[in-house]
RNA sequence: GCCCGAGUGGCGGAACUGGUAUACGCGCACGACUUAAAAUCGUGUCUCGUAAGGGAUGUGGGUUCGAUUCCCACCUCGGGCACCA
């Protein structure tokens, strides 16, 4: 063995590998389902920091493999969206197009880093065999309601039944807020567009309306982070500076709200970092409170007629604060205020600040520090139903039409919001005792709730690169379903991907898919990443998704390794989608990551995000060049925590590759031995010397193991990756280490630097791939030393050090610490007033 | 504002469940090999002090025989939510 030519290797190992296929997925044995977030290929390529989890999940799967799981390992493409959809109009070429070229840079940066992927499993969102399957689910959300007494989602023919034999009985069902619901006339009576109208505001994928920020200037719609305030704080777009105002736009929603309660429960099984959970757990924002009724009447009136049935319905979660309530708030938008519109005398004022509010961006609406603003409906009042006392009536911003009722009780004692507003408008505050919230809620006819912030989930956009959704619209507005046979429904060829200056999407531009009907919104990112990972178990079915058979083989992702940004968005999309796939049993478990690691960040050495625009990108090709794939695998892993953003330094990257090259060069002595004298005698070297040290190293390298396979388990590579130097360096002085150990040693590597291990393993006559090699166990009886160096302490600090061995009893070291001499030294004659022994760790005499 | 998380050498970081703080690596210094350099190897490297010894894990307190680890307050940084009643 000469020099260590890692390209050389590195070169040769992948070859073979491809061509032995060495990493193809089985479809028997223990399975172990190993998951990479897969990449929005971008046309910019990689820099060092997206292998980093790539590399991590690698060396895991690399171990379960070894300890004999077949691995699922795949890897694919998310490649629907705007970036595709932006490239193309820019390079004039289809998006299609552009992921192809995307994708092969990626793969070409990917090869050489050695990742240990089934490429035969590969996925692609935006490949029609693919997207068949996000419109079939599509299809089948649609179809579906969710009933709350089974709290789970039930086929929308069964709520068709329901209502059909019940008629107008109120349905145990999560519906839409606010919305009318048929109660005069019998199921039977209604024409099919009410009928449509009705089970719209069940279906678990409903039409509805949103309002976007709209710029008529430059034809497209606008998320919030693009627009910004002019000189006189009108919200106009970033680019450009054009005005934006509100425009209510038709879309479709997924009912994901209806799952809150079982997404949040659902976290308590997932063993994943506490930090996305708490995430998660906040972004759903449970709330437990209670809903009660204030009367409405007109106010200064004797007698205090009530107003028809109105209450205004005002949602708490300190209904033990209800007597210190001293008014009340609505939210602009609440339907109420246009009910009492002929009860109000200063509608005219009303009107106008509900019209101003209108024009307002939603960031500013809900900036925290603005001053409040609110006017009061004057003419009525309402009755805080605890104490029967007249309240004023307001409506204000600040309070949500989309959260809880849309109507808020204020007791400006106990908030300090409530205080803030009374005291701006001169509203009256009290100190009132406080009462039981569930008894002042039955005395007040109440009823306790429960409600979540999180809101149902926007499944459309406005633009040309997503899967179509597969429905119809006829010119009476009934909507039919794109027959199931007919999937997938192809995203058909437009001539420009610009907007249509409507801010509809360039599907309506496109003259036969509006003739036939076609929807034109299409779906959002997130469709096709909600369930991808079911498609790698069974990738070319043309019949399902994935077979049944392959679904209870493989289960639920084991590992699963990707980004924290994605805490609010796939992964709780991808957890919706794979519950709703449960309740229609198409998948046997509920939830589908077990287990998550989140890879942190590299940072520039700059500390910066790696970007172009600050000229910081380091790019892996230039680090796999020079250093080598292994040693960039190992200084990636060897760096810090896997989960812990850090600073990238080519600096530092020497230290790996020297780590590399010890190992190398004793390869290279056994192989040498090997050339030399053509067998296996002299795998021993100097045994005069053995003898002295063997235990002492044995220890070593059973402990190595040990810790190398609990931090692989664990995703603590960099002290994995210690343990080795360590163990290494320990190696190099002895020189005299048996053929086996080394080969143990080689095999706990391997994980990290497959190419160079496998060159050293095949050199040393195995003919097998080291990667497909049974991982090592250690032994118990090895890791324990059998001399331990103790530390002694007199009254907390360090004083002396002793050596004992492994089974000595207290008795015979109290002899022995009293013998020693800095012992005598320091507590002198003094009383003993506790002697302290900690088995295998410290002593401390206190005096 | 609220909810999480983190602060350890010149730098990245290590430390099991409260038990010798600074492992491992980078850098730096000196030495060996070399005509020389690179590579490699060896030694040293928290701080004050000649030493004995003292002081250090963001700051200040507390609990304990013993605290980077637990508790309280504060400071700084990072993340999430953001008028959620």
């Amino acid at each position: 063995m000469k020099e260590y030519d890692h390209k050389k290797i590195e070169k040769k190992w992948q070859l073979e590998w491809n061509k032995k296929q060495i990493y193809k997925t089985l479809n028997k044995g223990k399975k172990m389902y190993v998951l990479d977030m897969f990449p929005y290929p971008s046309g910019v390529g990689l820099h060092v920091g997206h292998p980093r989890g790539y590399i991590g999940s690698d060396i895991y799967a690399r171990m379960k493999r070894m300890e004999g799981f077949n691995v699922l390992h795949p890897m694919g493409y998310d490649a629907f969206g705007l970036p595709a959809e932006q490239y193309a109009l820019e390079h004039k070429i289809h998006p299609q197009k552009a992921v192809e070229e995307n994708v092969k840079t990626f793969e070409r940066q990917l090869s050489i880093i050695g990742l240990s992927y089934d490429w035969s499993r590969k996925v692609n969102t935006t490949d029609p065999k693919y997207y068949k399957w996000t419109q079939w689910i599509f299809l089948q959300i649609y179809n579906s309601w969710f009933d709350k007494t089974k709290n789970k989602a039930r086929n929308i023919k069964d709520l068709i039944y329901i209502f059909e034999k019940n008629g107008n009985k109120k349905v145990n069902a999560v519906c839409n807020n606010n919305v009318e619901i048929f109660t005069s006339k019998q199921w039977n009576l209604y024409s099919k567009k009410e009928k449509q109208d009705i089970l719209m505001n069940y279906r678990l994928a409903y039409e509805g309306y949103s309002e976007v920020n709209w710029c008529p200037k430059m034809g497209t719609v606008l998320a919030n982070d693009e627009i910004i305030n002019d000189e006189f704080g009108n919200p106009v777009s970033e680019r450009g500076g054009y005005p934006v105002l509100k425009k209510s736009m038709r879309q479709w929603f997924m009912r994901i709200t209806a799952y809150a309660d079982r997404l949040l429960a659902g976290l308590d099984s997932l063993e994943w970092s506490d930090h996305i959970k708490e995430i998660q757990k906040n972004w759903i924002g449970k709330s437990e409170g209670s809903e009660i009724g204030f009367r409405v009447v007109i106010a200064d009136q004797l007698g205090k007629d009530i107003i028809d049935s109105n209450f205004i319905k005002v949602f708490t979660t300190r209904a033990d604060t209800i007597f210190g309530a001293t008014y009340v708030v609505l939210a602009p938008e609440n339907l109420l205020v246009e009910k009492l519109k002929s009860k109000i005398n200063n509608w005219a004022e009303v009107e106008k600040y509900i019209q101003d509010i209108k024009n307002k961006t939603d960031e500013d609406r809900t900036k925290n520090d603005k001053e409040k603003t609110g006017v009061e409906l004057k003419g009525i009042k309402a009755i805080n139903p605890a104490n029967n006392e007249e309240v004023p009536i307001w409506i204000a911003d600040y309070v949500l039409a989309s959260y809880g009722t849309g109507a808020v009780m204020e007791v400006p004692k106990q908030d300090e919001r409530d205080m803030d507003f009374a005291i701006r408008f001169g509203l009256p505050i009290m100190d009132e005792p406080l009462v039981d919230s569930i008894e002042i809620t039955k005395k007040v006819s109440g009823k306790m709730v429960t409600k979540y912030k999180m809101r149902d989930a926007i499944f459309a956009r406005q633009r040309y690169w997503g899967e179509p959704i597969p429905l119809k619209h006829d010119k009476d507005g009934i909507i039919t379903e794109v027959n199931l046979k007919k999937l997938p429904l192809l995203l058909p060829k437009v001539k420009s991907y610009d907007s249509t200056g409507t801010g509809e999407s360039p599907l309506a531009g496109v003259k036969s898919w509006v003739k036939d009907g076609y929807e034109t919104n299409t779906m959002p990112g997130w469709a096709g990443s909600s369930w991808y990972f079911l498609r790698y178990m069974d990738p070319i079915n043309t019949k399902e998704f994935a077979s049944k058979k392959a679904i209870d083989y493989w289960k639920n992702v084991d590992m699963y390794v990707g980004g924290a940004e994605h805490a609010t968005g796939h992964l709780l999309y991808s957890r919706f989608w794979n519950n709703f796939l449960y309740d229609i049993d198409c998948v046997s478990f509920k939830e589908p990551f077990k287990k998550m690691k989140n890879i942190g960040m590299v940072l520039a050495t700059d500390g910066r995000k790696m970007s172009k625009r600050w000229g910081n990108v380091i790019n892996p090709d230039e680090i796999v060049k020079n250093y080598g794939a292994d040693t960039l695998r190992v200084y990636e892993m060897f760096m810090g925590p896997f989960e812990q953003s850090l600073p990238w330094s080519t600096e530092s990257i020497i230290g790996s590759r020297r780590f590399l090259e010890k190992v190398w060069r004793i390869g290279a002595k056994f192989a040498n031995d090997f050339s030399r004298s053509g067998s296996s005698s002299s795998l021993v070297r100097g045994p005069e010397k053995l003898f002295a040290n063997e235990a002492i190293f044995q220890t070593l390298l059973h402990k190595t193991i040990k810790k190398v396979s609990e931090d692989i388990e664990n995703f603590a590579f960099n002290t994995a990756i210690s343990s080795m130097m360590i163990l290494v360096n320990e190696m190099e002085k002895l020189e005299n280490i048996s053929i086996k150990d080394f080969k143990m040693f080689l095999k706990i590597l391997a994980p990290f630097a497959p190419h160079m291990t496998e060159e050293i393993w095949q050199n040393l006559n195995e003919n097998n791939s080291i990667n497909k090699s049974v991982w090592p166990k250690w032994d118990k009886n090895k890791i324990q030393d059998e001399m331990l160096k103790i530390a002694v302490q007199v009254n907390g600090k360090v004083r002396s050090e002793i050596l004992i061995s492994k089974d000595i009893k207290e008795e015979e070291i109290k002899i022995l610490v009293f013998k020693d001499k800095n012992v005598i030294n320091w507590v002198g004659g003094k009383e003993i007033k506790r002697f302290i022994y900690v088995p295998g760790r410290v002593i401390n005499i206190v005096v």
